[in-house]
DNA sequence: ATGAAAGCGCTAACAA
DNA sequence: TTGTTAGCGCTTTCAT
């Protein structure tokens, strides 16, 4: 493939920028020369190296994409969507997971993972507010999630507070009252997990119900054996729910499968709902209520910002213009909460 | 962030090619004038623009992963795998997916998708072996997956006959004898599941079991909702099945929500073996049997392959050095096929 | 409408 | 040990 512009050009006969002009198909090229110069590139096979193009315009056309987990569905089922949005901007997407932590958080906003990019969306779970002050790399960034951050970039997430407020809410018009919340973490000040949470206890409170620290069982992490060691634990010490609210479907999965060992019918004995809406949760033996996030308006959003943030040249960070932009939830009622009919 | 080795250099008052030396890490430097260039480097906020570089080393330090469909958990597990692994190589790696259409597969493979990258990992679904021969790209290309091509390139799978067989034995084993295949693809002439119906098929007629195509269950595709779909068919075509082997675990998933509606027993009345091991079949109601294959091999092995061949300088495609690689599998017994304890 | 030439930021001969 | 310089392949003024 190291046929170059030059080849071609001295195939044909021409300047390397006529060449240039055929393969960008700049308008001001007779048809004859069109031509001629096509046959060219055709007999040599030429490709243009995407790379010299890139050092030339600054720009890559590579989109950065960094999740927490790509074991968890959820981001799984998103990173598709942001690569099937960016392919319509013609962008790639090159995908990076974090594993929640930190460190690798803060290496992935400063493009030290990946580092050819132009752009930058960023899942993070640990990641502090201070860790991107001082950001030092031109490539715009945009977050995504439920933290929330009073920083010069766009996030994206849904009303997780009024999505919780939501599941609540149907649990409680099902009669339940004493509603768990599963996969609060607490090794953290800075809980992740806040604002479903806070919807949690706020829903409850309004009802007039009671909300004690010994229906909120924290896990470790969020997978389905985070929220299994969680219900064991929080039926081991007592508490007696006939309600489950968890953090996500995983935990709530994790979850009912305990119950299932315990002998408790879900939902007859303690009702369910998770939140993230899986393929998963729709094909157990009893399928999951949960809180579907629009994904794709997600994705949509997510790469929008980024390529008009490129478009528009001004990749430097303006409070300004940062934006909170809100994607669409839905309740999807299902088994675990009404029951096989 | 446009700041240039010259801007360095000149701010230390050295040369381009020592400040070079200094962020390259070249042996013979002095201690005092690696800490001078440190210095400008440090007060500039100097960072190689990796596009240069690779412009002139002609590698772009990224290989593309295409996958049919990210939405499928165990391609999301082998995703963040070979993403894991990439790194230790100091790779990233861009993310696609083909949606398993040939099209796109072909698009992929010929690097029209992703055109930055130094090599490429393809997991192809209805590729045909004629739509890689005519291949025109110098990235050095790895096939995944179970089907078979005798083609110029590096192949990595399971013995997938050999693990068919494994769960068919097990099946056996317990006494099974109308054991259904769930996943046969119909639609298409070259079978892409048809290592695993061919293993499926060699042990029970080893073990003088007869193999009625009424016990094949053809699908469109290899999510849930295919598996529910193929099972109901089964069911209501009045095949009785004691067993089922699906192609993968998604299938079998899909396959035991049906079961459970039509309010057969898992495993008392059909036993379930699914592929893959993915993390979803450990939680349900009903954990599922199904046959591991060694995912972090076969990232390892793929990506090894295509960074040997980068490393050689070779990456054109020689038919003498493509590879069998061959990752293993186990067998992993849970209550699809046991039943609780 | 086409050509000549500069230069994006970097690496690697080759020189000193 | 450090400096000079020639490209990698492309786009893009500026000429013609």
């Amino acid at each position: 493939m190291n046929v170059s512009l030059k080849d071609v050009a001295e195939r044909a006969g021409v300047s390397i920028k006529t060449v240039s002009n055929v393969v960008n198909n700049y308008r001001h090229v007779t048809p004859a020369m069109r031509e001629r110069v096509q046959r060219a590139i055709d007999e040599l096979g030429y490709r243009p190296n995407l790379t010299a193009r890139h050092l030339r315009k600054g720009r890559t056309g590579i989109l950065a994409l960094a999740v927490p987990e790509l074991g968890n569905p959820y981001f799984a089922e998103l990173a598709g969507a942001v690569i099937d949005v960016a392919a319509e901007h013609e962008y790639t997407v090159l995908l990076d997971h974090t594993g929640g932590r930190r460190e690798q958080e803060v290496l992935v906003s400063q493009g030290f993972r990946a580092r050819v990019i132009d752009g930058l969306i960023l899942s993070p779970i640990e990641l502090e507010p201070e860790d991107l002050l001082g950001r030092d790399h031109d490539a715009p960034l945009v977050l995504l999630g439920e933290r929330e951050y009073s920083l010069p970039y766009d996030h994206i997430a849904i009303d997780n507070v009024a999505a919780a407020r939501t599941a609540v809410r149907h649990l409680l018009d099902l009669g339940r009252t004493r509603i768990a919340f599963l996969g609060a973490r607490t090794d953290r000040v800075n809980e992740p997990s806040q604002l479903r949470l806070r919807g949690w206890r706020t829903e409850l409170t309004a009802a007039g119900i009671p909300a004690p620290d010994s229906l909120v069982a924290p896990t470790g992490g969020w997978d389905h054996a985070d929220g299994a060691a969680a219900m064991a634990r929080l039926l081991d010490s007592g508490a007696l729910p006939d309600a489950v609210f968890a953090y996500n479907d995983l935990i709530a999965i994790g979850a009912m499968r305990v119950l299932s060992e315990r002998g408790l019918r879900v939902p007859e004995d303690v009702a369910v709902v998770g939140f993230d809406d899986i393929t998963e949760g729709r094909y157990g033996t009893v399928t999951l209520t949960t809180i579907s996030p629009d994904k794709h308006t997600i994705a949509r959003l997510a790469v929008q910002s980024v390529v008009e943030r490129l478009r528009g040249g001004t990749t430097a960070p303006e409070a300004a213009s940062a934006r909170e932009l809100r994607a669409d939830f839905a309740l999807v009622e299902r088994e675990s909460t009404l029951g096989r009919p």
